[in-house]
DNA sequence: GTCTATACAGTGATAGAC
DNA sequence: GTCTATCACTGTATAGAC
């Protein structure tokens, strides 16, 4: 490890796969696979600090609060999503200017849908789910701080394949395009059992297959003319 | 009132626009409202009594638990949304046989917005974002119950409008276009905000106008080949 | 600073009186 | 049928030990 990722380390509280010291650290863990294991409201404060081998009151004290923990986890998870966005959107960029719209798609629905199917992070799209109905003043925060920027880009980076498209289509469509991504990553269910299994939301790899055509298509297509 | 509506009222517990007399009754109502204003974990058994003017224990004596009652309140909603969505599938099949792809995505889509922007029905989209994330069981168990029957009629719908569409995709296309009307009836303040108000999902007519030409640009291309 | 022990008000649910 | 009294449990707050 370079001097400088040591240092990071020490800031930023992120101990990578080593045993977690502290409460603090502990607690996170633990809540980052209960919550997506059972919901926010599925798991106590007395299981989580239980399940980290700590003392209750210490959620409060290094969280203020149980929503004070989800938060964290959300924000990290964020951190995660978003950094491997523009990552990918910038590969796209860099093999052509504009980028291809399906390159561009695709960097921004691939984070998202394999963050919700891999180990760690499994249901961590849920959580969304958990906060939009329930604490709904919180989400908003929550999204706000996490989202807003990294989909200002996106809408940008859309842009700039469609230059035809009027900017206020352009805000329809990537709501749309959201709500396609969120669905697949959220609920999986419904397709699967309506299909008899034919679909399955959670292989990425043959969700994305389907859904950028699809996505693709409709944000190519001109606006009602009203 | 009439004789056959009085035994209507008994045997079927709707009270249409009159005061209500039994405690069930008078919870189905509070409910509604209050469910719909501050979410389900937002409110409390004694707060939904209290609003009743009815003791506490009433809801688990006439609901089983908390849970019982948010089922007959989706329940009842669900019931008035397919009933609207089936009779617009009637009137576009009675102009055009196979009907207009346009029009059944409007008797699909319509319902489901204007129940979400109107008075009674105004957060009743956001009771299934609360179960979707928490109560995942009986979510499940209401989603089948309330849908299952009608979305295979819209598949079937979808399938005739676009015949050399393979099957698989539809279901895809149609759990992709599910994504898009819950997320604009659920989470309306996401892009109001990115747009600085210039899209306001909760404006059915402009969010339709919207969605209805994405959709159908999405469903109508070749899906890949692959 | 970090932590333990404990207390508090509020939750959904339930047994049993009337 | 209706309601009271009560239960086990929740998230949170705090006093005080180390």
């Amino acid at each position: 490890m370079s001097v400088r990722e040591a240092i990071a380390r020490r800031t930023r509280a992120e101990p990578a796969h080593v045993q977690p010291e502290g409460a603090h650290d502990k607690l996170l863990q633990a809540a980052e696979r209960l919550f997506a294991a059972h919901g926010y409201n599925g798991v106590s404060v007395r299981e989580l600090a239980a399940a980290a081998g700590v003392n209750s009151a210490l959620v409060a004290y290094h969280f203020g609060s149980k929503e004070g923990l989800l938060s964290e986890v959300y924000r990290r998870h964020c951190e995660k999503l978003n950094g491997e966005r523009q990552r990918l959107l910038a590969e796209a960029r860099a093999k052509s200017r504009p980028p291809r719209l399906e390159a561009v798609l695709e960097a921004f629905i691939r984070p998202a849908l394999e963050v919700a199917g891999g180990d760690e992070g499994e249901s961590f799209t849920r959580l969304r789910a958990v906060l939009s109905g329930e604490n709904s003043d919180l989400l908003d925060k929550l999204v706000a701080e996490n989202f807003d920027r990294s989909s200002a880009l996106f809408i940008d980076a859309l842009c700039e394949c469609l230059p035809h498209l009027p900017r206020e289509q352009a805000y329809w469509r990537f709501h749309f395009l959201l709500g396609t991504i969120y669905y697949t990553a959220a609920g999986p269910h419904r397709i699967r059992a309506l299909s008899n299994g034919r679909c399955d939301p959670s292989d990425s790899e043959a969700a994305m297959r389907a859904l950028i055509p699809f996505l693709a298509a409709g944000l190519k297509t001109p606006p009602a003319k009203d």
